[in-house]
DNA sequence: TCAATATGTTTTCTCGAGATTTTTAAATAC
DNA sequence: GTATTTAAAAATCTCGAGAAAACATATTGA
């Protein structure tokens, strides 16, 4: 159970196979590195500038993220992708961090309510200046934080780490699918709705918004006519 | 998203790694290597037979089951152990595996019912001759793969992955604490109610019996004084 | 024309040695 | 006697080359 993943933003990584892994995982989220993708060790170590060794750990502790899947004697893949299973994702999220959620509300204490409100403003703030690259990557990170922060006061370490590793999935899910959305939605008035909710300790409402709030992602995904996405994932 | 386990047991490994994989995960999960001990490459290589970036390539994959924890620049480490992890691996367990229980009955067909009856009567079989370290790692095995059958026809491939990482983790703190246990309980009189309730489609009634069934083995080892079980943990 | 075999190429897997960093221990200063 | 500094020792991290396996291509036979 290895990442602290706001921490992780701050730190630097102090390996040769950190900062590989990290980089790995930033194109395969990104879309950089197409799933399904066979990952050649001998080309992709000039790539990232390591030694073949160097690499293959790297690889291999993206397995524990799901996104990179090894065969043996065959090499490593990205991890393929499809509609089931990013079905299968949303609503795995759904049951673990509406549960995460609730014990969250029950738990959280002024502090809580204090970071909450501060991660809130930040991915506000993010919200405005949404154009470019840079500002997106912006966007990405605090939305992540923000949705971190939600389930902070939950004392369960192993319900955040599975959810640290569902959201990396669906996060790959998005961008993929990014610039073709196809329902309208304002994600602002949902993070917002959200914010409320648990800052009033509604778990059941937090709950419902926070279950939509997922499973609209997944259903602008599955709204993508078929021809446009395929050609979006394998580009 | 690795591994289908029953099939694991099966197939050979067919790379070295994979052999210190699954050589290390037995050590760690018997306790033979003791819970934050020290991993040191350099003297693990020669016990596994292995060269020394094989073997750090083994101990990466082990931290996607959390059995080693890393801390770049200062080496590997055997997953630290606590009541309260203990605890909260058992409360989430309950959670997803009663959640996938509940859609395994819902979903099982007659293919589905006829393995879970063979994996029962595999496991009541095993459970005769329970002496002998032989012996008891046939029943560790069957056990296994009875709560493996009985969420089987579960359709959430995620759901699965992270009851079998949560069922190896359980399974160590279970074998930590095997030879002490105070509190009584028929174990093979729970899984046949289990495996009833589960062929009879109870649904509420499968799930309450496998939900008192994983806390009572929580509770079993909170139940070990205090004293005792760091001795143990120590070993 | 198709299947099966044989050959050559590519890629993965594996190892041991060298460069950094951490840890341990001793020595010095206060 | 405690704390800081210095030096030696140990361990980690990193790399490139060699062995084994998988893959692609060409050849042979029906």
């Amino acid at each position: 159970m290895n990442n602290n993943v706001v921490a992780e933003g701050l730190a630097e990584p102090k390996t040769l196979v950190e900062s590989a892994y990290r980089a790995l995982r930033r194109d395969i989220i990104e879309g950089n590195l197409a799933p399904g993708e066979k990952l050649r060790v001998e080309h992709l170590k000039d790539n990232y500038g390591v030694g073949a060794g160097t690499l293959r750990e790297a690889l291999s502790l993206l397995i524990s993220d799901a996104l990179v899947v090894s065969q043996g004697q065959r090499g490593f893949r990205v991890a393929p992708v499809s509609l089931a299973d990013f079905e299968d994702i949303a609503q795995t999220r759904v049951m673990l961090e509406c549960e995460a959620l609730r014990q969250s509300i029950a738990m959280g204490d002024d502090a809580w309510e204090a970071d909450l409100v501060a991660a809130f403003h930040r991915l506000a703030k993010a919200e405005e200046k949404r154009i470019g690259s840079e500002a997106r990557e912006e966007w990405e990170e605090r939305n992540r934080i923000f949705h971190e922060v939600l389930i902070a006061a939950c004392p369960s370490r192993w319900l955040k780490h599975f959810l640290s590793i569902l959201y990396f999935q669906a996060e790959r899910y998005r961008r993929l699918s990014l610039y073709l959305q196809p329902i309208p939605r304002d994600i602002h008035v949902e993070h917002e709705a959200l914010l409320h909710a648990a800052i009033n300790r509604e778990a059941d409402k937090a709950a419902a918004i926070l279950s939509e709030h997922i499973l609209l992602t997944f259903r602008s995904v599955q709204a993508i006519p078929a021809e446009q996405l395929n050609a979006k994932l394998r580009a």
